[in-house]
DNA sequence: GCAAGGTC
């Protein structure tokens, strides 16, 4: 039997897929992971698909986190931290199996180490990651008679060949052993890998072990000098490694250019005209003098006093030009990530659902760099099966009944993988909201590459007024070609009156704007991945986890991204002592040393030791200044934690945690002597307002700024006593169970000045128990009906959206009606996912958001009068 | 409780 190794179980089913005689694999597991059996030649064959890296490489047991020590040589106190070194590090347990490093100034391989902390020289050990493959993995090495690694074909899948084949040999000492180096999986290429195999390049595998441990050097030693520094409690870690510390720097960088920008004046002079005659406000369009913007004041006001009282411009010209816009490139994974992240789905949660996609069978394999499709990409046939989906149709007939198909190609070409494509028709019914947006987003970019060129018509009319001249300019579609299908950035028509040079305007206004330059805009989450990648840093597959990484610690907050206290102050305490770490310049060093271990021209011991005393030659410096950057660190957390200050004692106050409830509050960070606590409103993000308007001039305590998840953020006054947020109680309706008791009780909508919230209750409520929660926001009105479902009353909200009516019974029938309704919609399951054998797909994540609704019900406070009779 | 790189 011949065994083929693979990086993913997907690439062991297309390899089995291409060379089994049959054409028909047999699939089938061991223990719990896939393998495929195919006769190839008369031989009997199989596929096992990894998952890629399956050891991790780690520090010694005894370096990692220690109960009583915290992690080595740093305690969570702190203060341990230059007092262990280099005390400590002649003590037991490592004194004498690594006394050689330990030794102050001693020469290894040629560099001169200073006194270190021991994990900058500790050894690492790579630990197996996945047990269950590696399981599969032996037991299949022993039976067979050759080996074949087909891992991809690059650094990273030569160490992953390598490392499986490190397991595979502990089992199996003689098995002869090749490797198979392919870049497509099409008949041709596989055939051609199988017919000339090679060996494994263990120089190439050993380079990507290199990145391996200096990466985890680096980011374990700074990470826990950042950590233990001032150590902030569990959870909070403060991270930092070659790729997420220079990704967080260049925001920080934008962060700083912008906070040194000083914004210039200027002046724009525009007005609006209307054809002469016309008594229609669509007719009216703006006009801006030609000189777009005056730096002088005086020009500018000269300018106003010539035409503000002017009534008519004359057309001097008009120009038109016409412009084609080429339909886009197929999709990789950046230009993917980034137009998704336009429409509001950052990169790290468009990987997520590009991976569910992918699973289901709906999209292809989402990390590629490739932007070219393949010949072998049957583009009519796409189209074809894209047509199911109705929105898409008349594109698709279209296309369809046009001649040959010819699709855009963009700048990077390789052949692993084809750029992103659907591979089968989507229901958008029986498919998240968030799926289906980024699958119609694939949807259309497919189509939009094979579309025609948009053509557009820009007008450019030059007036004069009073001698003053004025430019007025629009844009229209003329054919919109692939834009048909794909709309996405597009920006709105603008359409100018049918003008001819000598016609004469109405002016309708004129209007002097004084306005400041603005300062440089902050990165986009798209820009910010494209940045990474023009800068070398991560990878297709790593990128959007990255920037992820800096929201989770912290570092990041908001989008368009913004440094928070936290991160600059990460950034100012390592460009002092460590700016190595800070610059992307690491990862190009990096990728020459690999380099040079790929080649044979050096090893992957010499690299990495030098890597080692390189960081241990910023040690000594980070050591001595731990209490600064400690400090530092805990002033920047306050910072960002503070919404205000404190209106009895002058102190801050800041955002906490309670021990006891796990809920946040806002409190002095005066206490125990100042004890002002305010609750923090629900379910927004909260933001303190700088200056005068932070401090509410009725009650003295501040105002915060609230941002509700996707809608208009909205000022207040954390003080839920004060007058500014008292609302009057309103009756909304009367107490079903006091009137089956025989009593009268009405329903009243307060507002609690203690916790700031919104509840109706019965005015009996101490007889009759009769509570209903309120929605928190918008502004209140009874309606003095009642649910027909449930006879509590209904209340009328009104939003920025408009009004909507509502039955304030949690528990009502009706909401279980309209919740079962809702997941019904998810549960039929489409004709083409069922094609595409989606196992895992919609119809379990909608049985369990009903089952989470119904569950929420059930258990919320709100008592029923059906549960106030019993 | 550490990184970045694979993939799920």
């Amino acid at each position: 039997m011949k065994l083929v190794v693979t990086e993913k179980n997907d690439a062991a089913q297309q390899i089995a897929r291409l060379l089994s005689t049959s054409g028909k694999p047999k699939a089938d597991k061991v223990y719990d992971t896939p393998v495929y059996r195919f006769s190839h030649d008369g031989e009997e064959w199989v596929t096992i698909g990894l998952r890629g890296h399956i050891m991790a490489p780690d520090f010694p047991p005894e370096l990692k986190y220690d109960r009583k020590e915290g992690w080595y040589g740093l305690t969570t106190e702190g203060e341990h931290l230059p007092a262990r070194l280099p005390d400590d590090l002649a003590k037991p347990p490592y004194e004498t199996k690594r006394k050689p490093f330990l030794k102050d100034g001693i020469d290894i391989k040629g560099w001169k180490v200073p006194s270190l902390p021991y994990l900058v020289w500790a050894p690492i050990e790579k630990l197996p990651a996945e047990k269950g493959i590696i399981r599969a993995l032996k037991n299949l090495a022993k039976k067979a008679d050759s080996i074949v690694i087909g891992t991809d074909f690059d650094r990273e899948g030569e160490l992953i060949g390598s490392d499986a084949l490190r397991q595979m040999r502990q089992v199996a000492p003689d098995t002869p052993v090749s490797r198979a180096r392919y870049s497509a999986f099409t008949k041709a290429e596989i055939d051609h890998a199988f017919q000339n195999l090679v060996e494994l390049d263990q120089d190439l595998a050993d380079a990507g072990e290199s990145r391996q441990y200096i990466d985890l050097i680096w980011g374990a030693v700074l990470t826990r000098y950042l950590t233990m520094a001032r150590f902030g409690g569990f959870g909070n870690v403060r991270s930092a490694g070659r790729v997420q510390t220079p990704t967080l720097a260049l925001v920080v960088q934008k962060e700083r250019e912008r906070q040194a920008f000083v914004p210039e004046d200027y002046w724009v002079l525009w007005g609006m005209l209307a054809p002469k005659g016309s008594a229609s406000e669509d007719d009216s369009f703006k006009a801006t003098h030609a000189t777009a913007r005056f730096k002088d004041k005086a020009a500018a006001d000269a300018a106003f006093a010539r035409v503000r009282d002017a009534s008519e411009a004359r057309v001097l010209s008009v120009e038109k030009r016409r412009r084609t816009t080429n339909p886009p490139a197929p999709f990789n994974t950046t230009t993917m990530q980034t137009a998704a992240a336009a429409e509001g789905i950052s990169p790290a949660r468009a990987m997520r659902l590009a991976e569910s996609l992918y699973m289901d069978g709906l999209i292809s394999y989402p990390r590629v760099d490739n932007t070219v499709y393949p010949k072998s990409l049957d583009l009519k046939a796409c189209v074809r099966t894209l047509s199911e989906v109705p929105q898409y149709r008349p594109t698709c007939q279209a296309l369809l009944s046009g001649g040959p198909l010819h699709a855009t190609r963009g700048k990077q070409e390789t052949t692993d993988h084809p750029p992103i494509y659907p591979t089968a028709a989507a229901d958008p019914g029986s498919l998240q909201p968030a799926e289906w947006k980024l699958y119609n987003l694939i949807a259309r970019r497919f189509l939009a590459t094979l579309g025609d060129p948009c053509v557009t018509e820009g007008t450019k009319l030059t007036f004069d007024v009073e001698g003053e001249r004025f430019t007025s300019s629009g844009t229209v579609v003329v054919e919109p070609g692939f834009r048909a299908i794909y709309p996405y950035g597009q920006r709105k028509d603008e359409q100018l009156p049918m003008l001819s040079e000598g016609d004469v305007c109405d002016v309708r206004k004129m209007t002097l704007d004084a306005k400041q330059t603005e300062p440089p805009a902050r990165y986009s989450q798209g820009r910010l991945i494209q940045e990474m990648e023009k800068c070398g840093l991560g990878t297709k597959s790593t990128r959007a986890s990255i920037i992820q990484r800096l929201y989770d610690v912290k570092y990041l907050k908001n989008d368009p991204v913004e440094p928070s206290q936290l991160g600059m102050a990460v950034i100012d305490a390592l460009t002092e002592y460590a700016p190595r770490i800070t610059s992307p310049s690491m990862t190009s060093e990096l990728e020459d040393d690999m380099t040079k271990v790929a080649e044979g021209a050096d090893t992957q011991e010499d690299v990495v030791t030098h890597s080692r005393a390189l960081l241990s030659g910023v040690m000594g410096a980070l050591i001595e200044h731990k209490d600064d950057l400690g400090n530092a660190i805990a002033d920047a957390v306050t910072a960002d934690a503070k919404v205000g200050v404190c209106p009895k004692c002058g102190r801050d106050l800041v955002m906490k945690t309670s021990a006891k409830t796990r809920g946040s509050f806002i409190g002095c960070m005066g206490w125990p002597d100042c004890d002002v606590t305010y609750p923090v409103p629900s379910k927004v993000k909260v933001e303190p307002i700088e200056g005068e308007a932070g401090v509410c001039p009725v009650c003295g305590a501040p105002r915060i700024k609230c941002k509700p998840f996707r809608s208009k953020a909205y000022e207040i006054c954390v003080n839920p006593a004060c007058p500014t947020n008292r609302e009057p109680d309103i009756v909304v309706g009367t107490c079903a169970v006091c009137e089956a008791d025989g009593r009268h009780g009405d329903l009243v909508a307060h507002k609690s000045e203690k916790t700031g919230r919104r509840f109706i209750r019965c005015t009996n409520y101490d007889v009759c128990g009769v509570s209903y929660p309120l929605p928190q926001r918008g502004e209140l009105h009874a309606t003095g009906e009642t649910c027909p479902d449930c006879g509590a009353p209904i209340v009328e909200v009104v939003t920025a959206r408009g009004p909507w009516r509502i039955c304030v019974n949690m528990n009502c029938p009706g909401k279980e009606k309209k919740a079962a309704s809702r997941a019904g919609r998810g549960r039929g399951t489409s004709a083409s996912a069922k094609a595409s054998g989606a196992k895992r797909g919609t119809r379990a994540k909608s049985t369990k958001s009903a089952k989470t609704k119904s569950a929420g019900g059930k258990s919320s406070k709100a008592k029923s009068p059906a549960k106030g009779e019993s």
